[in-house]
RNA sequence: GUCCCCAUCGUCUAGCGGUCUAGGACAUCACCCUUUCACGGUGAAGACCGGGGUUCGAGUCCCCGUGGGGACGCCA
């Protein structure tokens, strides 16, 4: 029997969780899931400076949001250092490792020599050889890995295929830093070992991570993880995701109205692929999803297309799903709470009326309650320009002759009132779309909305009526 | 600068030597449907970065160039 696949999201909590940070996540659990593995979460938070607790939350919530759920408790990497240190020590004991004396100016000179020289390798090696008596009593030191310094690295990474680095390009890096705490480059190779992690996915701003990690996995020796570096996400214009575009965090894609599925989708295709098919439901997902299908080109973030499908998915969500989404998202927008307060009961259910109509046309849950907001707008209605520019005196006269037409219709029915307005345009003569714009603009104080009839059901008599009847005396 | 990665319509991509006069989706533009807006339907326009090889045959393999991107910290 094979070891059960252990995937892992480990975001540093410098930051929200913005959305390639987001993808990410979600090509590890889908990995996971569709192996019948488990998805672990480990908070990379030893830079005490940056890390906050505002960001730990705000990865959470937006994990939770896209429903990206882990396995087990979730680990702090801060928690173990004594463990990082203890690997340290050992790796110093069996002479993999070695104490480095070098002084933060001894370094920065290094560092520039190095650039001018055109060298990769940045530290010289100069405490590599150097016996620990020769250092300067009481000087701090760090311990740094004793690369090899011939021959090459290799990386089989899974999508990015045999990446290869010559070992005398890549130098003796910090393990543990002099104040003790463990560097990122020794954390990582600890925990993901620790954590019995199988297979690491991550961004390709990661892959020379990859190479050094596989130095340290080497000394230790260690079972390397499979590694899969993913290419970046980049804005619309191809640079660096910035906050300009794309780079905000997962709260502000809820709070733009986008359904958490809509997002898995856009963002499962943004690099992998199968075949021909763009929709895919979380089973399709977590069933096709592989490694080898994920492109090596960086792929730009196109709202177009996040928008098409969450439209996809607003018209083929249920009803009462659509109404459970919009209260979840109310609390999260600025107007939030003022609209809540106007969703009573009798008003919920003329949304859920309203519903099949109204999301055959909303791209998102924001549209979605913009369009509905005619259903809980109460009278006098405020009307926008394009509904203002409807209601003409001769608009007005229509509505008043239309609204007795309608005053005697019964039953109440979308059949019934679209019978009474079609006669009515047959005797004057007029095409429907004459009487039936002014009406919507009377109706819903817009130039668009749901089929007329449809709003005028969802309304009731007493209502439409009234709506219809303040517009035909104002002017 | 050095190291690493990448390169098909505007965008996301299919393509894994011959079935490619290169397919799909989004966006765009027509037309149809129609009480508005969407949806839906039909159709149009639109790409293999350049140059060398390899091969009977290259979008597909190799090399060079060019262009992007990423990494070069006692950050993660």
């Amino acid at each position: 029997m094979t070891d059960p696949i252990v995937t892992r999201f480990a975001p540093s909590p410098t930051g929200f969780l913005h959305i390639g940070g987001a993808r990410t996540a979600l090509f590890n659990w889908l990995y996971a899931r569709g192996r019948g593995g488990k998805m672990l979460l480990r908070i990379e938070d030893t830079d005490r400076e940056r890390s906050t607790k505002a960001a730990i939350d705000a990865i959470l919530d937006g994990l939770d949001w896209l429903g990206l759920h882990w396995d087990g408790e979730t680990v702090y990497q801060f928690s173990r250092v004594a463990r990082h240190r203890e690997i340290a020590e050992r790796m110093l004991a069996e002479g993999k490792a070695y104490r480095c004396f070098c002084t933060p100016e001894e370094l920065a000179q290094m560092r520039e020599k190095a650039k001018a020289e055109g060298k990769t390798r940045l530290y010289d090696g100069r405490w590599r050889d150097r016996d620990p008596s020769e250092a300067p009593a009481g000087q701090p030191y760090a311990i740094r890995l004793k690369a090899p310094l011939s021959g090459e690295t290799v990386v089989e990474d899974q999508v990015q295929g045999r990446v290869t680095w010559q070992n005398e390009n890549l130098d003796d890096f910090v393990l543990l830093r002099s104040d003790g705490t463990p560097t990122y480059m020794l954390a990582v190779v600890v925990d993901d070992h620790d954590m019995a992690v199988t297979h690491i996915i991550r961004g390709d701003d990661h892959l020379n991570n990859g190479a050094r990690q596989t130095q340290i996995y080497q000394a230790l020796g260690w079972t390397i993880p499979v590694m899969s570096h993913i290419p970046l996400i980049h804005g619309p214009d191809g640079s660096k995701l910035s906050k300009r575009h794309g780079a905000l965090g997962v709260d502000a894609y809820r709070a733009m109205g986008y359904l958490p599925a809509a997002m898995r989708n856009y963002l499962v295709r943004l690099g992998w692929s199968h075949g021909d098919q763009e929709v895919f439901s979380t089973e399709e997902m977590i069933a096709a999803f592989d490694l080898p299908q994920i492109g090596r080109s960086p792929a730009r973030f196109d709202f177009a297309k996040l928008e098409s499908l969450s439209g996809h998915y607003m018209r083929t969500s249920p009803d009462a799903d659509l109404l459970a989404a919009i209260d979840g998202l109310l609390p999260h927008l600025a107007n939030g709470t003022d609209i809540a307060a106007k969703l009573t009961p009798p008003i919920r259910s003329q949304i859920l009326a309203a519903m099949p109509d109204l999301k055959e046309r909303a791209k998102t849950l924001v549209e979605l309650i913009d369009a509905a907001s005619f259903i809980w707008s109460g009278r006098p209605l405020a009307l926008d320009d394009k509904a203002t520019a409807l209601l003409t005196p001769e608009a007005r006269g229509l509505i008043r002759e239309v609204t007795q037409a309608l005053e005697t219709v019964e039953p109440w029915t979308p059949a019934a009132t679209e019978q009474a307005v079609r006669s009515y345009a047959e005797t004057k003569g007029t095409k429907l779309g004459t009487v039936a714009q002014p009406l919507r603009a009377a109706l819903t104080g817009r130039a668009t909305s749901p089929g007329i009839f449809n709003v005028l059901t969802v309304l009731g008599r007493q209502e439409s009526l009234a709506r219809l009847r303040d517009q035909a005396s104002a002017s």
